[in-house]
RNA sequence: GGCAACGUAGCCAAGUGGUUAAGGCGGCGGUCUGCAAAAUCGCUACUCAAGGGUUCAAAUCCCUUCGUUGCCUCCA
């Protein structure tokens, strides 16, 4: 099956073939730590950890690496206002952004890499730019000389000659171009740093990536993706500074997201619009906050807002019951069967949304259907179609985007407490609902609800869900 | 100023040349229920920002206008 995408480079849509046939190599631009998360560094991590997991669906072998930038100036800020090593507040970070992604349920890449553990590699990276003369010591710096790479505002789409009579570039006297970027940054006085052939100091911000994507994909390797704020100086300069170095392709395919906005503005910790990830995490579950961001295509602009969220709830809410009720009815596991036709099908309509430059939202639309195909087969008791549907959205679509594919909310076991308290309570009512005291049942109904407990008169008897 | 993207129902959001314009939230009506809730069934855009054009055929391609946003500076 063939798989497209959107390619930023190309500006097209492209079809997809990796440089080996039955692997891919990705590489996703990860969070520089010196501070919590929020919401809109989470799409990048929802959204290529899906696209991830469907290449592995289809049947590659994928490597992914994401990196931490772990050495910058916000760090060393940070460090110099608590008092501590840089490496305290970066190491802090690390371990907190693992807890966020674990909330959300994000798999680990399979690399993790952290700048400070690659500066020998970017040392002898930038001298071998220098050897090859694109990049030039300046004042105890290393620059990176763009007008020796012709391709130079390619992947951003940018006319170099255009953006250096923008006002807004800082003009310096040490730099021979004023888009040249900083590869290795002389360090100021007390500033962590690192012996170089230059002098003590440290790497600038975008080598890192290309080092590392180097060192753990090779020169060139498949995938290279990120937020759509990165295209431009980031990447442009790693693709810059890694072809110059190598001679060869950097990443073949470069896949962007779009960002995520409140109240119009884009989420952004300088604007200080932000919510954490793992406050809304807590307060809507991760499958909520998944579903929300899978639900819009990966490139557009993302509107975060509490009542969208709020929306989103009842309609994931409404698919987490019923795969507990498919549990239920069979006692707690549901059997596996050997793919049936209507699952075969189903499938393929799955793989054809996410091929078609990863339409998630056609595949979450796709197990809203299922799911109430599900809670049509549970009502006419038909075995064949509630197993059919359940492992098709548990443990077929939901691993793959990384959505229903455990139960979040809390089961109570008949041996639990709580449930022989709500046994004595729903015997109660169902009482005075015979008795036809309807004052006291509704009165008990209405308490539960009021503590968050819901109760459901179904056929089977009474049940009850707590929120 | 330069370079992009977007504008589809009350709201969120797929669809990007040709069957009845997915799906979700909300709303209305039915089934179920003592009444609810949940579930389920039906209805909820003769129309795709506006205006031109191309075509046998356009939400979908082209042009113009209006509006929103992003990048050009640290940012996912």
């Amino acid at each position: 099956m063939d798989i497209k995408i959107f390619d930023t480079l190309k500006g097209e849509l492209v079809n997809f073939v990796p440089i080996k046939n039955d692997s891919v190599s990705m590489y996703v631009c990860g969070p520089t730590v010196y501070n919590l998360i929020h919401i809109g560094n989470s799409r990048p991590m929802i959204v290529f950890d899906a696209f991830r997991r469907f290449l592995e669906y289809v049947g590659y072998k994928v490597t992914m690496v994401q990196n931490f930038t772990d050495i910058d100036d916000k760090i060393i800020i940070k460090a110099v206002k608590e008092g501590v090593p840089f490496n305290e507040i970066s190491e802090r970070y690390i371990v907190e952004y693992m807890k966020d992604a674990l909330a959300l349920r994000i798999r680990t890449a399979n690399f993790h890499p952290k700048t400070t553990n690659y500066v020998h590699e970017i040392i002898k990276f930038i001298n071998e730019l220098i050897d090859k003369g694109f990049a030039y010591e300046s004042a105890g710096d290393v620059y990176f000389d763009v007008r020796k790479f012709e391709q130079y505002g390619m992947l951003s789409h940018r006319n170099p000659d255009d953006m250096r009579s923008g006002s807004r570039i800082e003009v310096s006297d040490i730099k021979t171009d004023p888009l040249d970027f900083a590869l290795w940054k002389k360090a100021k006085e007390n500033e962590p740093s690192w012996e170089s052939p230059w002098g003590k100091g440290r790497p600038g911000w975008h080598i890192e990536c290309s080092v590392m994507a180097t060192e753990l994909l090779g020169e060139s390797f498949d995938i290279h993706a990120g937020g759509n704020d990165l295209i431009f100086p980031h990447h442009e300069n790693e693709r810059a500074q890694s072809m110059a170095h190598s001679g060869n392709d950097f990443a073949n395919y470069w896949m962007h997201n779009g960002m995520i906005k409140v109240a119009g503005d884009k989420m952004s910790k300088s604007i200080g619009n932000i919510w954490l990830v793992r406050d809304v995490v807590s307060k809507y579950g991760a499958d909520t906050v998944k579903v929300f961001v899978l639900s819009k295509h990966y490139r557009v602009p993302l509107d975060f807002s509490e009542e969208g969220l709020q929306a989103q709830k009842k309609s994931v809410s409404r698919v987490q019951q019923a795969l507990k009720d498919a549990e239920d009815f069979f006692a707690g596991t549901v059997p596996y069967v050997k793919n049936t036709e209507y699952m075969k099908s189903k499938i393929e309509t799955f793989k054809q949304a996410l091929s078609d430059d990863f339409n998630t939202s056609k595949a979450v639309a796709l197990i809203f259907d299922l799911s109430a195909e599900l809670n049509k087969a549970l009502s006419e008791k038909n075995e064949t179609h509630v197993i059919e549907n359940y492992h098709l959205i548990r443990n077929e679509f939901g691993p793959v985007l990384g959505i229903f594919e455990i139960q979040e909310t809390q089961q109570k076991s008949s041996t639990d407490d709580t449930d022989k308290v709500m046994q004595v309570l729903i015997q109660l009512r169902n009482q005075a609902r015979t008795d036809k005291n309807y004052t006291l049942s509704d009165s008990i109904r209405d308490g539960l609800a009021s503590i968050g407990i819901q109760l459901k008169d179904t056929p089977e008897g009474t049940k009850y869900i707590i929120q």
